[in-house]
DNA sequence: TTGTACGCGTTATCAA
DNA sequence: TTGATAACGCGTACAA
């Protein structure tokens, strides 16, 4: 039961004029008579017009469309970024396609093309955890699509990326528990070969290493959801030395860690101080709260759009790369002294 | 630095043959000679020709888009739902456009405006708080827009709506507290005029006059969220007769209530049992696990879009309305006997 | 087997 | 002040 929408053929028809004088009377051009721009705004407006954005982009060659692809739309992270994305988006007049990887690379493959096809002004985009090759994207930045990287940047492709200071972010959190007194401190990490995971290993290793603290591998386990958290924790805390303190790189896991060490009890921060990244809903709700990384998503989505727009309408040099790097700031709770 | 992408009249000019030989070599068309085929689609293929979906669309009057107008992308339920809906869009091969209103009546007409500039060949709404008025949704039916609202549908609008058996689901999480032996059972909700609010209540006071248990209006109470939760629940605590369970209509809120049950040093689920709604991500992980129930957001989003697309395909009569219902399920975990 | 012409909805250009 | 025309990229009915 598709009807079709009135276009600006059908108004002119109505009203015996040309569609040109209609195009013009709506776009309220100055060479057009009070009398039919009154008459063709009023038809317009009873008959509910809407200009087709699809007719506009063919002819403008412009879609006023972003293309966003991430792995996960429902991970607290990923959808601040999105929220943060979509409004700016909105503020400048463009609309925002998505397309989730579900950490599917060929799903990504896909999505890149779809947003291809459908001509988007520039694509945002954080790559799925089991993507090795990247030509999908090279080919968007050899079409003349502006690409702008967040989060899990693609290092072999040169374009502008926003990411977080892991590494400072972690190197903070790290040095404020050594602060603190600990010196046992567990490090709960990703074995990915992303560069987000290795600079927050490093952030790691080198607060330990400026304050004279030896890099201890048994303290330092492949770990980055709850239920691995459950798993692995009571064996750390059966050390022959136990952790006096934990970082782990998501808020679900340091949760994880915090129930296994209450559940054993030991007191927290007195005994064990714990502290996670991302700074989720959850890290204020926890019991106690969670002291936590902020990583500032829906900051980093903003921060991204607005880079790219600064590219799509032509702001800046193509050819320069910008790296923007979100601060990061740790949001000191109760799970630490 | 806008460079215009490859398109069949470049092939055709190259290879000295008509943009519809070419068009028809592509699509594989029977009447086209092989040599002329194996030709077509090498070049296509070494100039990464692809299809300009605008023209197509524009040639079609078939978008293959659909949109979606939603409250708030971070909030864990509409997130998933929203992953559901692109899931299943992708699948069907269908784009999807996003518009969050941040709870903005006037971002939402906006949101539903540009939809329709669009084309978009249906939309998936759930509605602001602050909406009142929903001439922008009857304006997209009235235009040939199908339209499926999802959880918060918009009673004022014949359409199809897929919501959650809020009723139901508050109710047997009601009755399972009072046959786990809770008698003073809070009610912790929402003001809105919404759909889903009322039924919430309703739920909640109908499985107490099935028990013969009064509805004691000072055991109820507007709280949504975390902050206000601990604000309130001493107060609840403190009352002559305090409760000695809680059903609150969110988990973030069931939590806030958990947390200062804790700090008075009441046991849990001992002598004070909690309820959440949602089953979000953090019943999980909060200490004790949150029983709460299940919505089913990915479900729900799924469930909406393949009842879209059924309209859009034709595969139901147009003026035949819809409800679908998504049942709930009471996840027991541990804040409940 | 391939080419020509048209239309989808719009606007800029030129002509009247 | 208004109208006719062409073009954006594509597929298809019709002609060759």
């Amino acid at each position: 039961m598709k009807k079709r929408q009135i276009t600006i053929k059908d108004i002119a028809k109505s009203l015996n004029v040309a569609p040109s004088t209609v195009s013009r009377a709506l776009a309220d051009h100055p060479d057009i008579s009070k009398e039919t721009k009154e008459l063709v705004l009023a038809f317009a407006k009873e008959h509910k017009y809407k200009p087709n954005a699809l007719a506009l982009s063919l002819r403008t060659s412009n879609t006023k469309t972003i293309g966003v692809i991430l792995p996960q739309i429902v991970h607290f992270f990923f959808s601040s970024v999105l929220s943060g994305i979509e409004d700016e988006a909105e503020k400048a007049g463009y609309r925002v396609i998505i397309s989730q990887s579900n950490e599917v690379f060929e799903r990504e493959v896909r999505g890149a093309y779809t947003l291809q096809e459908s001509r988007v002004c520039g694509v945002l985009a954080s790559v799925a955890k089991t993507t090795t090759s990247f030509s999908h994207f090279q080919e968007l930045i050899d079409s003349g699509v502006p690409v702008v990287f967040f989060d899990r940047i693609c290092t072999g492709i040169l374009t502008d990326r926003v990411v977080v200071d892991d590494y400072a972010g972690v190197q903070t959190a790290v040095e404020y528990l050594i602060n603190t007194g600990c010196r046992r401190i567990a490090f709960y990490g990703s074995e990915s070969h992303m560069p987000i995971s290795r600079n927050r290993r490093m952030g790691y290793e080198d607060a330990l290493r400026k304050h004279g603290i030896f890099v201890d591998k048994s303290l330092m386990t492949i770990c980055n959801n709850y239920k691995d958290a459950l798993a692995i924790t009571p064996s750390m805390l059966n050390l022959p030395e136990p952790p006096d303190a934990f970082f782990a790189v998501n808020d679900e896991t340091a949760l994880g860690i915090l129930n296994v060490v209450k559940a054993k009890g030991l007191k927290v921060p007195d005994q064990v101080s714990i502290c996670g990244f991302t700074n989720n809903a959850i890290a204020e709700i926890s019991n106690p709260q969670l002291t936590s990384v902020d990583q500032h998503g829906y900051e980093m989505g903003a921060t991204s759009m607005r880079l790219l727009l600064d590219h799509i309408e032509g702001r800046r040099e193509s050819d320069q790369i910008v790296n923007k790097i979100i601060k990061t700031n740790l949001v000191v709770r109760e799970t630490t002294r």
